[in-house]
DNA sequence: GTGTATTTTCAAATATTATTGAAAATACCA
DNA sequence: TGGTATTTTCAATAATATTTGAAAATACAC
């Protein structure tokens, strides 16, 4: 037999670096279709892949983005928790990293998303409801049905989400759990 | 006791119209951040709540917007096959209804934007791996761990979609067994 | 304190997306 | 077939979201 190691691949600096890119693109791409920008998409990627802390300047450098939209995307990412803050000794720049662990990265985006958006809606919902509750007329009556299978959705929803989003890492086992009963 | 069916609160025509305004607004500001225009998800909104087919003209008078806006929303809504075309006999024009149950409607979202958005991204995330696949170099084989991780939870996340979305209605039984295990 | 590096802010500019409205296309009837 | 109702299309417009760039603010060293 031939030896193991000796026809492994060659990727270049530059493969690496195309590599890259692609990914940032497509990950800013998924991202503009959910609701964050691209820009904010793209760094998270960027910030992911290179997994190593990069300072504003790299940032915008690597995106060809303004100073204003590196530092205005870069708060928000840390807003949400998925990019933190770390100082480098010996340099007067800031730096950032992405969360490297993906299942935390998901628990954190699905938590930010009930937080700022269901949670909100759910409210909006609730009180739709209490502007019709408890009437008899036929019309009424069929709208209040409709309200309260769609709250129960939306409830159904929530609670997976916090079970999910849920202390530990028993988001991740209940997913494999679920995919392995009945495949 | 005082009688069970008298002191039934009576919400006339303007409050449940009020009430129904205060709903489309909810969802539509709801798509708004997930990535669905604000008009689509008022129209469904619309639908919805009333539950009974509107054609293009009430469409367009109810939320005042114009017929060509009218006429690509609901196409778009067709589409997403969460709406569908109804004819009555004796009426040329042509009347929409949304789907009233809400777990299809659910099922069928989730469905599209696995087709639509998750499928082609998972396709493109492989692409990016397969142009580092196999090397050696220290920082190709760990940019290739962070690929490989984030790709094994956009499996679990597709696969679970893919679960809740299998045909028959499991994938309701699905969530609430989820939620019976240790509340 | 001064001076310098770095970050943040935000009004203005730009890019993107959504909407209109009217012409063209289509559907239907007699 | 012609005539009318209805729907669709799409270039032009409007509305929204994003991005820039430079001034202001902040942080830090000395």
């Amino acid at each position: 037999m031939a030896s193991v190691g000796s026809n492994r691949k060659v990727v270049s600096k530059q493969e690496l670096e195309a590599a890259r890119a692609r990914f940032v693109a497509a990950w800013g791409q998924m991202g503009a279709t959910w609701g964050i920008s691209r820009t904010m998409a793209e760094i998270h990627a960027l910030l992911y892949i290179r997994g190593e802390p990069l300072n504003t300047d790299e940032v915008m450098e690597e995106l060809s983005i303004s100073r204003g939209n590196a530092s205005m995307s870069l708060r928000s990412l840390v807003e949400w928790g998925i990019v933190s803050r770390v100082h480098k000794r010996g340099d007067r720049k800031e730096y950032f990293q992405a969360e490297q662990d993906v299942w935390v990265l998901c628990r954190t985006i699905i938590r930010e998303r009930l937080r700022r958006e269901i949670h909100p809606m759910m409210a909006s919902l609730y009180e739709v409801r209490d502007m019709t509750q408890g009437a008899g007329e036929q019309d009424v009556t069929e709208h209040n049905k409709r309200l309260d299978e769609l709250l129960e959705l939306v409830q159904t929803l929530d609670r997976l989400g916090e079970r999910f989003v849920g202390s530990d890492g028993r988001g991740l086992r209940l997913a494999a759990s679920v995919l392995s009963k009945v495949p």
